[in-house]
DNA sequence: TCCTAAATAGTAATGATTACCAAGTAGGAA
DNA sequence: TTCCTACTTGGTAATCATTACTATTTAGGA
């Protein structure tokens, strides 16, 4: 879980940008962020669905779809997760960085003051005009590590 | 189009490990790697399905499908692309990053040698065995500046 | 309280990817 | 060369995550 008053902050701008953003602030709506913004493993669709299930017993997956793209045009979260699976999202928009495990697919945030100081680099005006830079670590997680050691 | 002599070291590459790890090597798979490592720019099931079709008419989407995924499994490509976009594939396996388009998906390699000597950040060892470190710059290209300048 | 555009729930449709299986083929043994 | 067998392919069906649709409900302002 992440710490209470990084939540509240993430909150409080959520319901500020979305007026802002002449966007309805529905229960569903603000259920749906908190899930995410309260997590700290990037939640896919299905995960944040079922936590709601008990408090909006009659929540659509639909909704949860819909709800998560509309916030990611939005720019209050990311979509992440490996190519090949399902979507997972991120209510972290700052600059941070990702470990994913190529087995099991887990994504933790790491931090790290030489890349969070890098410098988009120069070549890459050439292609465009660039507006952010991501770095992602791939390896195998502890878990996945004591469960099988050898394979490489 | 990448230059000849780095494709001639992809293929003869592909053909001797393809031969250590005990895959046939049909007309089919060199087909289908041969143009993801002569392409510049990270192609799409489809896109390759239909390069393939004046030489392989009876080629079916699913083999393309399949070659890439053992390609993939074997390490000869990388599975790319923005989430929410269907797979694009990489031949290049040697670290290189990309700037990816986020209005129509564009990726194109860059070269920085200050990401290229980037160790592997030590927190990451906390999660797990790091293996791999990608960096990734999203932004608008060229194309879509001139088409639509304005738009945030 | 009332009104209306916007949002939701429930379900159907879509579309990329994967699975299946009969037929074909590569490559080794005889 | 011929034969054998396991592997691969093509054609197509199935799957499954995501998106679209629509009747009903609701947020939020007058
Ligand atoms: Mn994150
Ligand atoms: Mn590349
Ligand atoms: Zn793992
Ligand atoms: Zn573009």
């Amino acid at each position: 879980m992440i710490a209470k008053q990084v939540l509240e902050e993430r909150l409080e701008l959520f319901l500020r940008k979305a007026r802002e953003a002449n966007i309805r602030v529905t229960p569903q709506r603000l259920a749906i962020y908190r899930v995410v913004a309260a997590s700290e493993d990037h939640p896919g669709v299905e995960e944040i669905h079922k936590k709601l299930h008990r408090n909006f017993p009659t929540l659509s997956l639909d909704t949860v779809y819909r709800t998560l793209r509309l916030l990611e045009d939005l720019g209050f979260v990311n979509a992440v997760g490996p190519r090949r699976e399902t979507l997972r999202y991120d209510a972290n928009t700052k600059r941070h960085h990702h470990f994913t495990c190529l087995r099991c697919g887990l994504i933790r945030d790491f931090e790290d003051a030489r890349l969070s100081a890098l410098k988009i680099p120069a070549q890459t005006r050439v292609l465009g005009q660039p507006q952010d830079l991501r770095v992602e670590v791939l390896g195998v997680c502890n878990a996945c590590l004591k469960k099988n050691p050898k394979k490489k």
